[in-house]
DNA sequence: CGTTCAGTTGACTAAGGTCAATTCCCGTGG
DNA sequence: CCACGGGAATTGACCTTAGTCAACTGAACG
């Protein structure tokens, strides 16, 4: 499971070995039971996350309603940087879909990591642009796309995701009630 | 207008007469007329403007629609990060909804911004963090509320800019065909 | 005065929301 | 092995709202 971390981490910068102890010494393995928050409305996210194993989902609760934007899986960083940069409350919710087991590093020890990894501001300047441009496309897709191409794109592009998880969740990520999504699926199968 | 912005950054950090000459020296005026692009959808966004008199709006064009996610008008800053920091072509339109006069700099003039000003690089780092987290709040918006609650939030927060625009720009920033803004509009007149 | 263009209104269609009933699936206990 | 229970998913009936197309109104301008 570290060794996801140092691959994920050696695809952009090369570690030294010595390096690569300080990354296993920042990290905490950590684990979330499904259902539980990795991060909850109104509170400070206050560590960057590895998933190594299970599904989580980032959700927006409007008066009692879940949104769903986003997704992470393994091998996947989960974060909210619009709440851990600035260190503000997060108007986001980030939950476990499934039992998760998770590296993550707090905000003081990302700074260390940050002063003793050769080109670690690189690395970590990479993935928050990342993070950043994947979720402005997450959200600027509800804005542009019907519920239904959001649903085939998913089909597209996230076909895993769709056996491990409930149409409820799957609804609440297109935009729709289950009951819609329902009809969408008897819709669109009768298309191919 | 050049106080404007030497005001503006003047609130976040306090700038030595020498350090106003060099913000001078870095920002240039520009002007763009009704209609014309500060950057379109496929282009690398260049510059960070500031206004200094118009009004200009965000949008994304998805076959032949436009929506218009944001505006920005005097005092503000105006940029799409998500091409600017990592120098990529853009999938966002920013275009004058006024005649325009604005003051901007390059990416290259920007790093010596940071360079040669004291506290500049906090600075950078306050206005992209304001910037990042208003877009992402503007496109949330678009997926937890409804055209009509997201009309009178606009009511409430911009009655400035509901006269200076057409019912064209306004419909595509709430989210609906003007034809429907319309009946909106008739609908929730009768409510108070 | 016409012309023009934005904004409004009407009639109709399509799609999602809501509520309720029904079916499907799966695990448990008899 | 089968019957039952409970939650998830589907379906039906009906409502609300946005889209579409077309007609109309009204104000600005020459």
């Amino acid at each position: 499971m570290i060794n996801n971390l140092l691959e994920s981490i050696n695809n952009i910068i090369t570690l030294s070995t010595a390096e690569k102890e300080i990354v296993i010494s920042l990290f905490k393995a950590h684990t979330y039971k499904k259902g539980e928050l990795f991060l909850a409305d109104g509170q400070i996210c206050k560590h960057v996350g590895f998933v190594t194993k299970g599904l989580l989902r980032y959700y927006i609760n409007h008066d009692g309603e879940d949104k769903t934007y986003a997704f992470a899986e393994e091998s996947n960083f989960v974060c909210n940087y619009e709440s851990f940069i600035p260190r503000t409350p997060s108007t986001k919710n980030i939950q476990a879909l499934e039992d998760c087991e998770m590296l993550q590093i707090s905000y003081d020890d990302l700074q260390l990591f940050y002063k003793s990894i050769n080109h670690a501001e690189r690395f970590g300047r990479l993935v928050i642009e990342q993070v950043f441009i994947q979720t402005l496309q997450d959200l600027s897709s509800f804005y542009t796309e019907t519920p239904e191409s959001r649903y085939e794109k998913m089909l597209r592009k996230h076909p895993d995701l769709l056996q491990r998880m409930s149409q409820y969740h799957i609804a609440s990520y297109v935009g729709v009630k289950p009951q819609s999504l329902s009809r969408i699926r008897k819709r669109t199968s009768g298309k191919k």
